[in-house]
DNA sequence: GTTCCAATAGAACGGTTGTTCTATTAGAGA
DNA sequence: TCTCTAATAGAACAACCGTTCTATTGGAAC
């Protein structure tokens, strides 16, 4: 019935890590906001950075659950699949809440490319390009490849618009580019 | 001849903050860094935030200058003015100690959208989309306004994507979909 | 030479950090 | 009932944080 401690902590842990950073974020704050006791914490975890490695592979996972349902759902043609992934993107900004990407913010935070977490933004980024591909491979566009770290590209500014300058509706500037990009690609 | 204790500071807290961010950064560093007594600090600064405020200042001034002048310099015509904006960033993501936008990092680090810094970051992306739209009527685009925002939001994935996966050509791939939209948008 | 100001060194402040230790409690399975 | 396990409370730890205080130094201007 109750949730277990160790399900409390990493669902508070990455609601905080996301919102206010991980060096803004105590483990006072996290003990506070999953109501544990503070033992419970290295019981599960070992360290504070084990959490948050914990926290950047569920937020890796989850996101990308729902990009693909959400893909599955909205995709009528291998065309509207990647228009769907700015319609996705327009969702995402408009839940309460949103701020930007968490790898990309852990990258901010981070500045050892070889640091522990910053590999795992670098996979987390390399999972959804790989996916991206396989739209794009499936919409039969000539350089399938290429085309996919365009749309990636896209996905990325659209993100970051967002975050700095939240009214400029940047997921559809996106998706208005993404379309004359394929529209460009797929006539000749 | 030598330069002054404030300028040190300055310089040291700017290096520090944009490589490892702030929160990262403490004042012992900046001191070390810039080879400063603890008091000076207080003396020329209200406190680390004022530093902080101070860096995002200069760092805006600064940035924005660089980039008026290598436009300046590599602009045959409106249109090669255009493009030159990603020539640009190309160049700055070659140089050594690149670690993204200072100004998205901040706001990764920030919740707050009204925090000091975060308004300070807002002013700052105004002023580039500014000299944008001025790009972009200079060129006599259709729909000048529109087509600046949609080069903003290649030059915000170009600077997002090149921090997070480093061997990705972002700039040059941007450039390709600016250019390829200064085709569709002047064609017809 | 005296005054003035920028800059220095270094201790001290209260508060917070992540982590560990000790001891106790509640509940489930045997 | 006894045992095992998960979880709790709370003190304690050393280290670090940003900031302030006191006292002193060096050089330039007058």
């Amino acid at each position: 019935m109750t949730i277990p401690a160790k399900e409390r902590l990493l669902n508070a842990a990455s609601k905080l890590f996301y919102q206010n950073g991980v060096h803004a974020t105590s483990v006072e704050d996290i003990l506070d906001e999953a109501l544990v006791a503070r033992q419970s914490l290295y019981l599960h975890f070992q360290s504070k950075d084990g959490l948050v490695a914990e926290f950047l592979k569920l937020r890796d996972q989850r996101w990308r659950e729902s990009l693909h349902a959400f893909v599955k759902a909205h995709a009528g043609n291998p065309r509207q699949a990647i228009l769907a992934l700015f319609d996705f993107l327009q969702t995402w900004f408009s839940e309460p809440g949103f701020h930007g990407c968490a790898f990309i913010n852990i990258a901010a935070e981070f500045s050892d490319p070889n640091h522990h977490f910053r590999l795992l933004a670098g996979e987390h980024k390399q999972h959804v390009l790989r996916y991206i591909k396989q739209l794009c491979h499936a919409a039969q566009l000539a350089n399938p490849e290429t085309q996919a770290c365009r749309i990636a590209l896209l996905m990325e500014g659209a993100i970051a618009t967002e975050l700095v300058t939240p009214d400029s509706d940047a997921a559809a500037q996106a998706r208005q580019l993404a379309a004359m990009l394929l529209d460009t690609i797929t006539l000749p």
